[in-house]
DNA sequence: ACCATTTGACCAAC
DNA sequence: GTTGGTCAAATGGT
């Protein structure tokens, strides 16, 4: 039997209320115009004869702009799946703005491919970069920690706060991604060659804030138990000497509150934030 | 029960 | 016939 009723023909009016999904990464040029087109060069035509561009990133989910994922393919002679999104304003504002997303290196950080389809109609502001970035007064990194973190700032906060009234006042999830959050490593993981070559320390005696042009990828987070929380995972960098915070149970970081996680092994610290509204956010 | 995500079916492009 | 893009039912988390 297996009649499986489907809708057929395009178009179908309105999904399920999905959420919009958004992810952090470190900004590179995304908020400017695309760059140039590149057309595909694997002679096979794309479905839609559309404006497109690729970019090579190690950073492929957040790009300034909400995204809703409409699905995923095995993709033969590959390793990984090829994911699809589009613009999360398809149906209010029919913006037919889509991408689809391909890794194709599982190095550190990993690499992918993202392959845009038509330029945003939505006029949707882009969302801008975290506003929590490193304090200033950056010391040498010799024998300090290294701190990674990722999050939306308040901006973005906001930003989905109002999502978040037009659709009712249904609450948003947060995804690990999303999260305020940061790990640590001590000093002697850090000096490992295979992390050493990829995380330029800061500049000895850098007083300022850690710029956001240096921000980069990095290991996807790990839970408590090992597990890959998501290789979205962006981050900016920054060190600290091991006396400039405390390192102890908590830690005032930007403005909010961190504790410490008990159960850590011997170089991933995990913390949870209690400044986000007064919630602690564990993952 | 509701909502977000996943999964596999359908169909267009080759 | 094969592969890839899209849709929506099924599934899972809260």
């Amino acid at each position: 039997m297996a009649s499986k009723m489907k809708q057929l023909n395009g178009q179908a009016g309105a999904t399920t209320g999905s959420a919009l999904v958004g992810y952090y990464s470190p900004p590179e040029d995304t908020f400017g115009p695309p760059p140039s087109e590149v057309s595909p060069h694997d002679g096979r035509k794309k479905r839609k004869d559309a404006l497109s561009w690729d970019k090579y990133t190690c950073a492929p989910y957040f790009d300034g702009r909400l995204w809703r994922k409409y699905g995923q393919k095995n993709i033969k002679n590959s390793h990984f799946p090829r994911l699809y999104f589009r613009c999360s304003y398809y149906e209010d504002k029919h913006c037919m703005a889509s991408k689809l997303i391909q890794q194709v290196s599982n190095d550190y950080p990993p690499l992918y491919k993202v392959t845009y389809m038509h330029e945003h109609t939505c006029n949707a502001a882009p969302i801008p970069a975290p506003d929590v970035v490193a304090e200033a007064e950056l010391p040498a990194v010799s024998d300090g920690f290294m701190l990674r973190f990722g999050s939306y700032g308040k901006d973005y906060r906001d930003a989905r706060m109002k999502q978040e009234q037009r659709q009712h006042n249904q609450p948003m999830s947060w995804s690990p991604s999303e999260l305020l959050s940061f790990d640590s490593w001590s000093s002697q993981l850090q000096h490992q060659p295979a992390l050493s070559s990829y995380v330029p320390p800061p500049a000895a005696g850098s007083s300022s804030s850690f710029p956001i042009a240096e921000s980069l990828p990095t290991l996807p987070a790990m839970s408590g138990e090992g597990d890959v929380l998501s290789t979205c995972w962006n981050s900016f960098r920054y060190s600290v000497e091991v006396d400039h915070l405390q390192f102890d149970n908590h830690v005032d970081f930007a403005g909010d509150m961190f504790s410490r996680d008990t159960n850590m092994d011997a170089h991933l610290h995990s913390w949870a934030c209690t400044g986000i509204e007064g919630e602690e956010i564990l993952f």
